[in-house]
DNA sequence: GAGTGGTCTAGACCACGCT
DNA sequence: GCGTGGTCTAGACCACTCG
């Protein structure tokens, strides 16, 4: 067989390093050296066990090991299989209509050919391709969370307009969000009605309350149990947190969103104007 | 014994759901719910078995869950807490005067104060605690990656000047950056002697190269080992990853960085103007 | 020394995808 | 049916922290 080739043959039990760790390192090298390419089937379980002379838990803790890693993944049944990379999408958020024109970025491969994002992305038709359809999962007066709540200049527990959605794009739900309106402006700009993020721009305009200024926070971090299954999401993607903070002409801050994406799947774009 | 109420006594192993992720299905909304408080302690692996009347390894998975999502920490010889969280700070990056802050700003509608980044920071004194040190570690002319190349409108391989740096607070690791310099500005301003990533901008602008626009791309992911050890990163904390593009003002891309930091510390602030 | 998590073994049965 | 990963058991020894 000699398959040792490919895989060292030998790990140290009596190094300071876990058996379990050495073979993910050998396994982690072999990949990120193309030994394994994207898509590409991994030994099995029981084969790292035999080649390594260790019991199959010990050989599986190593796969476990990239798998939280986000390196590979495993199928029940199958094996497991250097992660493919997903196609990526980068988001420019806009604010009503924002610069950075049909500016054909410098940035290499992104031609995801448009910003319509699943979030405030510009309204009017989109591409094709990129329709992404937006369900409400709910509409409904309730008292803003704590951080909302000082975020939009509210005591604690005030009244707002929480409208949440998520945005699919072929059947795959790809973002989850929710919008908290402080319930003045939303009442006045009859957002009760409206149900996706993107509408109820247009309603806020429509009612007076134009958004001139628009302050996002970027964070990441491991997606709840709920999060993994709305957005489908394998072990070891974590997911980026865009928290938007909406302000009228008179800076006053009138709308919080914060939607919930894939890291694996999307990126932000900014242009840092020149002061 | 009756502890069986805090953590309710029964898993049905003949369910859909694993065993295991029964018990971390029951940990975590005790943790969420505020039975386990940050930092306090929760019941061993050993507890937890004997409690569900299962082996060890299987109440042992459960604690694993815990730990990949970021929730909880376990020491040797001690036990596993619920994380705590870390105090988080906002960088906003912006053009030229400015760099590295470490958030002060109480999260309301973040002020317009000043701005610091981890990349291209503000020279001269920074707020007092706020005090990054930055080590270099390399320093060389190198064929640029791939991408980089292409965002530099470089052919692929084309040289470039390489720094790398990490910054430091209190002797903690806190961003891992390095900047890619076209070989022929870098050479006209003289950056081979520079160090440190934000001492670079002075040069570039004192050769005339002023830099006035920058498009930055926030991505996240699971750290690599290296990075983690770098970083002194927990299990289940994802990392913020901040490319930059640096163009002078004929847009012309000169320089690209890379910064690496924890998502758990980290999170990224950007306004949006109105057009 | 007692208790904790970290590692490892050598089995077992199951659910799943394929042929 | 066969091989895969997913789960689970019942042990074992180690490294670590604490009193």
């Amino acid at each position: 067989m000699q398959e040792g080739c490919l895989l060292a043959r030998v790990v140290d039990s009596r190094a300071d390093r876990p058996v379990h760790k050495q073979i993910a390192d050998r396994l982690r090298s072999a990949i990120k050296s193309g030994v394994f390419g994207p898509g590409e089937l991994l030994p099995s379980e029981h084969e790292l066990a035999a080649k390594y002379g260790v019991a199959r838990g010990t050989a599986r803790q190593a796969i476990v090991l990239l798998r939280n890693e986000g390196l590979i993944d495993a199928v029940q049944g199958l094996g497991s299989f250097v992660r493919e990379p997903e196609p990526v999408q980068r988001l420019r958020p806009g604010g009503l209509s924002h610069g950075l024109e049909t500016g054909r970025d410098p940035h290499d491969p992104p031609p995801d050919g448009d910003r319509h994002g699943p979030v405030g992305g510009r309204l009017g038709a989109p591409p094709e391709e990129l329709m992404m359809s937006f369900a409400t999962t709910q509409l409904e007066k309730a008292s803003a969370p704590a951080d909302v709540a000082a975020l939009l200049g509210l005591p604690a527990g005030a009244d707002v307009l929480v409208r949440s959605w998520e945005a699919s794009y072929k059947d795959n739900v790809r973002t989850i969000a929710s919008a908290y309106t402080r319930s003045d402006i939303a009442t006045a700009a009859g957002l009760i009605d409206v149900e996706s993020g993107p509408a109820a721009y247009l309603a806020l305009i429509a009612s007076g309350h134009r958004i001139t200024r628009i302050i996002e926070e970027v964070s990441a971090r491991m997606p709840t149990t709920t999060e993994a299954q709305r957005l489908d999401l394998a072990p070891g993607v974590p997911v980026l947190s865009i928290q938007r903070v909406n302000h009228t002409a008179d800076r006053r801050p009138i709308e919080v969103t914060v939607s919930v994406m894939s890291a694996e799947r999307y990126r932000m774009l900014y242009e840092l104007g020149d002061d």
